[in-house]
RNA sequence: GGUGACGUGGCCGAGAGGCUGAAGGCGCUCCCCUGCUAAGGGAGUAUUGGCUUUAAACCCAAUCGAGAGUUCGAAUCUCUCCGUCACCGCCA
């Protein structure tokens, strides 16, 4: 949620900014809420001033013992009034939240402008796409072949878009997990366990919801009573447990920056995904990530996702995988993202670069409607900037290893980095 | 799942319709006193919004787990929900 003071004293300045991301801000309708809002405001607070006061009077006559007939006759007509404004402020207030809550953030400066995925700028690249002496397979292939893989059982357990992986395929995302983790945990990271079904305070908070209600999996409580908002919902990243761990919080500026890391399952409904990717790993309903979640003071942010990205391609450093690391522009970030960077990992199966990890700076995006905040000594507190980025997907690193370490006689050389986790095999 | 107790500031804890944004204590900050240490004295110490403003103070409103209700007036009474604790049941 972006600042509404900001939008009362820049709306301009904000709807050019959001122009940009091919957000159209409706001004008029912002202007004239919020000047209603205003009215409204000081209209309820108004009444509500007079109603103590005379409440008041009316307590101390009744403790000197005055009668206080006359008294409440004339507060007799204040309550229906005072009501009335009341309703009038919060339906207006309620629109307004309405409205900030679907506005995107505001791009950072560094963001490339641009309309869309085409526009998406090349940062660096890092390694040589493999040269093969065969015609490398995909994933799907190679794992087939050697039974590791199982589409048709996940279909039958679940549904598409799901996968049993057997065997070796299993324990090496099982290695990839841990080497992640690991890595994550030397450069500082503290793991955190968390849940994997969260409320819908949690989603409002990382930005999910209301927005984007369609790509989650929501779990029915099951319980013809239960009327309220109480629903659940499965995680679509591990970012929506990790950051809320310090929703409504006021952290000591000594302990910034925070950085968490966490493996989670990712389960995504892939609404409107009908076509794509639908053979093996690479878009699931299910799939496994390990997050970093990092909260900085909002002068260290912008570092922090360089940072963060950094860290992020470490880990396709050690697995010696391909890569590039991508600027998104404006129109490609995402709704709470103010910057990111997109990692990709070079497939010879598909002969392309794929998305493996996303790191975003939300700036105070998610810690205003977190409520996660920061304090230097007895200052005020100020909002924290929160940070996070795949550190990576799994299922894809899992995939990328498969298909860039493969040989001609379809078995798989386990990275250097991997051995350790696989007790010293070397070849799959 | 059942029964009972309970949710008050950074923490502990009083309050049980009005004089309570909230006694008292601890902690913390500043000042005084003090050879050192220990102790003592004084002041301050929540958040959000509105208004004003260069900024702040002042002023006004809201917040005692959350929401709704009763009342002229709710931390206090009623209802719903969430959570905590204890005992019982079930369980990896």
């Amino acid at each position: 949620m972006l600042d509404a003071k900001l939008l009362r004293s820049n709306l301009d300045t904000v709807a050019a900014k959001l122009k940009t991301r091919g957000f159209m801000l409706d001004t008029q309708a912002i202007q004239s809420l919020e000047a209603q809002r205003k009215d409204f405001q000081v209209a309820a607070q108004t009444l509500q001033a007079e109603r103590n006061a005379k409440s008041k009077g009316i307590g101390k006559a009744k403790a000197s013992g005055e009668d206080i007939a006359p008294l409440l006759a004339e507060v007799a007509s204040l309550g229906d009034k005072l009501k009335e404004a009341e309703e009038a402020s919060q339906d207006v207030q309620a629109k307004i939240e309405n409205i900030y809550a679907g506005i995107p953030n505001l791009p950072h400066a560094s963001t490339p402008i641009g309309g869309g995925e085409e526009d998406n700028v090349e940062v660096r690249k890092w390694g040589t796409p493999g040269d093969f002496d065969f015609e490398p397979k995909d994933h799907v292939e190679l794992a087939e072949a050697k039974g590791w893989f199982d589409n048709e059982a996940a279909v039958k357990i679940a549904s598409a878009r799901f996968s049993v992986l057997k065997g070796p395929m299993a324990k090496l995302q099982r290695a990839l997990t841990q080497f992640m983790l690991d890595m994550h945990s030397d450069a500082g990271f503290e793991e955190v366990y968390v849940p994997f079904i969260v409320n819908q305070e949690s989603l409002r908070g990382t930005g999910q919801l209301p927005k984007f209600e369609a790509d989650l999996y929501k779990i029915s409580k099951n319980d013809e009573h239960d009327t309220n908002d109480r629903d659940l919902y499965l995680i679509p990243t591990g970012e929506v447990p990790v950051t809320n761990i310090y929703r409504d919080d006021i952290i000591d500026v000594n302990d910034l920056p925070i950085k968490m890391t966490s493996h989670t399952p990712c389960f995504r409904s892939e609404a409107g995904s009908y076509g794509r990717d639908t053979k093996g790993l690479i878009r699931q309903h299910q799939f496994e990530k390990v997050e970093m979640v990092q909260l900085s003071k909002p002068e260290d942010s912008a570092q922090a996702l360089e940072d963060l990205t950094l860290q992020a391609e470490s880990i396709l450093q050690k697995l010696g995988l391909p890569y590039r690391v991508m600027a998104l522009c404006t129109g490609d970030i995402g709704f709470s993202a103010s910057k990111t960077n997109d990692l990709e990992v070079w497939l010879p199966g598909q002969q392309a670069y794929r998305e493996i990890s996303s790191i975003s700076l939300f700036e105070d995006f998610q810690a205003r409607r977190l409520k996660t905040r920061y304090r230097i000594g007895q200052d005020k507190p100020q909002l924290v900037h929160t940070l996070n980025g795949s550190g990576l997907a799994v299922g894809r690193t899992l995939v990328a290893v498969l298909e860039n370490y493969q040989q001609a006689d379809g078995s798989i050389v386990v990275p250097d980095a991997l051995q350790p986790y696989l007790g010293g095999v070397t070849k799959l």
